[in-house]
DNA sequence: GGACTTTACCTAATGTGTGTAGACTGGCGT
DNA sequence: ACGCCAGTCTACACACATTAGGTAAAGTCC
């Protein structure tokens, strides 16, 4: 009986795995332990504690779908980089369930100054170059696209879509319309002068 | 020492309290046993189970939100209307972070088939009478909504926004402002010949 | 008003999970 | 060959969820 030896990425992986399976929030030492055919203690020569594994679960997840992010959007713009950004989300949500809810929580400094966090900033304003908003409208576009792709997949994850017809793909697709068409022809000052 | 009997209700509300200060997951059976001075097994007359405990708090927080909601669009319409809603929403989850995030997950179907449930859907189609959109478009604005609002609030909860200026209130107001705009020009579906 | 039931709490005990301390081991450099 | 040391183990302490069964007081029936 080999053994693969213990280290910390091993097991971080393993944990992702098992956040996948289960749940994020049903990740445990004993579980991981169990499945790497080791005793608990063990883990934690490479580990802290499980409130750092668990950031080790968010830092991959996040470079994973920088990775899944950047390729999506490569070489395009506009709409299609649009359309790009957000399927890499909810398909990385969708096939990793787990390791896209360790995204959705306060995260560690670990993961919140990874490379991944920065690679995921430039993503972003990458994303927006193929729109011309006035250079203080940026952040609040980039919040906003955030804001409705991360909600709509929060949602979606929940069952909050469960009890109305019809299925989510259409308004998926109808909420990529609506951005796009937002994006394209953003709200001036002006506009702003009501109350 | 006299001693308020103990009733679901009351062990529901304590356990809600406690989720507001010391965070939804951090919700457990032996604290709320020792604020209401109680052993932890005494619970167990009024609370099936921990589950059950969190569905209670889900319950409630529905019922507290669906509340203030109706209040917040009671006589207005359009974009005012939109704002009660989305700042109901906001102060919920500011002002009761523990409730707020007790709605952000699946649901027992306690929660999903409650009164207050059905009311809130009442209430979001309320809203959208003040814009007219196509029948078939209703149900894609509603989950826009509240996608966006959702996911503006959890970003801004797990701290998204600390790393860039401005404060997210400034983006909150402009995203009302675009979802406000979204609404009252909605993309017709010729637009969605493009692929 | 006494016997009984019910209610609402208790104590005791089990199982699972996190985390620490210290013993054991097998490969490595010298 | 010898000791070092990284990495694993066993043993243990503690917290929480949950079950079982006991007790005492309040309410109900005759």
């Amino acid at each position: 009986m080999k053994r693969i030896p213990l280290t910390a990425t091993v097991i971080i992986a393993e944990a992702a795995d098992l956040a996948d399976e289960t749940g994020f929030d049903d990740v445990t030492l004993s579980a991981i332990a169990l499945r790497l055919s080791v005793q608990t203690p063990s883990l934690y020569s490479h580990v802290r504690d499980r409130a750092a594994l668990l950031d080790g679960i968010t830092a991959l997840a996040l470079s994973e779908l920088a990775d899944r992010v950047a390729v999506a959007i490569a070489g395009r713009a506009g709409r299609l980089a649009l359309r790009g950004f957000a399927e890499a989300h909810r398909v990385y949500s969708l096939e990793s369930p787990g390791r896209w809810q360790s995204l959705q929580r306060r995260a560690g400094t670990a993961a919140v100054e990874s490379s991944a966090a920065r690679c995921f900033v430039a993503l972003t304003d990458a994303l927006l170059l193929g729109y011309d908003l006035p250079p203080g409208e940026r952040v609040h576009a980039t919040r906003l696209i955030g804001s409705t792709i991360n909600g709509f997949l929060a949602l979606e994850r929940i069952g909050s879509f469960d009890h109305s017809e019809p299925p989510p793909e259409v308004s998926w697709r109808t909420t990529l319309d609506a951005l796009d068409a937002l994006l394209r022809a953003w709200p001036t000052d002006t506009e702003k002068i009501h109350r």
